[in-house]
DNA sequence: ACCTGAACACCGTTCAAGT
DNA sequence: ACCTGAACACCGTTCAAGT
């Protein structure tokens, strides 16, 4: 399984790097055996002799962009501050690899991505006082929060324009058991950045038992 | 633009419901205008007289999945808890439409599926006593919170066997800083039931400011 | 008004054949 | 060991031609 061991690989790498630029570019759907060929001036068809399929040439791309991830940091002073800035630098990693993220998802392997994070936020927690399950609960609530809004903000984001967006949507609600204020609020555009402050804040607070 | 008016429109439908068909079968990536066509008996150029793209035929499937959806339900007595059990009904709902999820969210038109919830989630959030915007921010954290767990259980349950998932890569972790019963949690499987409960009742627990 | 057929420009993949 | 070429089974879409 998994193609070849193949010998030394400098024609392999040269694949990668080739599928690597089309993804960077263009996300998963750019990458076809096709272009991958022409860019590395083979047959189509000499792919598979080093790399098996498609699929397992997605996933070298992965590997290989994994490898240039960058560490995550963390500043602050207090827990709730410095798991705050965590998981600001995890959104904000996250929307600047958004090509990456999509490509992470389709072959099922996100969790790979957010483990460095994981365990810089378990030592916060640990630091913080908690212990056992009850660090395990706040972690995994934590990442996934976090993890769920970049998602979503990816998706809507993804949304091409002449699309109803959920301002224009509530702009056509009439429901009298709803505070009028509320309806005019939720027909305004939120800015993603403060809606995400506002979560996690809200879950910090909670999580951490201030 | 978008096609034709296309007159009575009888053969528009036939169409429509056999893209429907693949669709709810094996999600957006299953309808192909081919497999389309041999289903209903027709060339399958004759698609493009009724519908003017395959994109505009996945618009047309999801219109008729969402008139088919369930309303939203509501039950318990005190506001967290209607709200609550709100949320564990847009997730079950969600669940149970994973296809259809995965054509709104190429479509750009995931919003549009999360109104009706929306629009309840105001009502309760109006009747618990929160307003404007303060009750806006609260109601947009609940359903990012929602969605996004949801969007992210669906991304971790379409990863096939043979990946790597969180616990496993727990397993090889071994960090001084981080709490040993906390990284023996990290490694056990985790219910995304139990996640949610968790997630869920500390957000609203802060939202509602019990 | 509605449908077909041929055609174009794409896909991923297999496999015999070459060097 | 490594690569090509032909081939197969797919795609979405356009467009002239039929009825």
């Amino acid at each position: 399984m998994a193609g070849r061991a193949s010998g030394d690989g400098v024609m392999r790498q040269r694949l990668v790097d080739a599928g690597r630029a089309l993804v960077e570019s263009g996300g998963p759907d750019a990458l076809s055996m096709r272009k991958v060929a022409a860019e590395v001036g083979v047959a189509p068809t000499a792919i598979y002799w080093h790399v098996g399929s498609r699929e397992e040439l997605l996933g070298a791309v992965l590997d290989a962009m994994i490898a240039d991830l960058p560490h995550p940091v963390v500043r602050g002073r207090t827990p709730a501050a410095r798991i705050a800035s965590l998981a600001r630098g995890m959104r904000s990693d996250a929307l600047a690899t958004t090509h990456m993220q999509q490509l992470a998802r389709h072959l099922g392997r996100s969790a790979e991505l957010f483990l460095p994070a994981q365990i810089v936020l378990a030592r916060e927690l640990s630091a913080a006082g908690l212990h056992g399950t009850a660090a395990a609960d706040a972690a995994r609530a934590v990442l996934f929060v976090v993890g769920g809004f970049v998602l979503l903000e990816d998706s809507y984001r993804a949304a091409g324009p002449g699309v109803a967006r959920n301002p224009e949507l509530w702009r056509g609600v009439d429901d009298p058991a709803i505070d009028p204020e509320l309806r005019a609020a939720m027909s305004r555009p939120t800015t993603p950045d403060a809606l995400f402050e506002y979560t996690l804040g809200r879950l910090l607070a909670s999580v951490l038992g201030s």
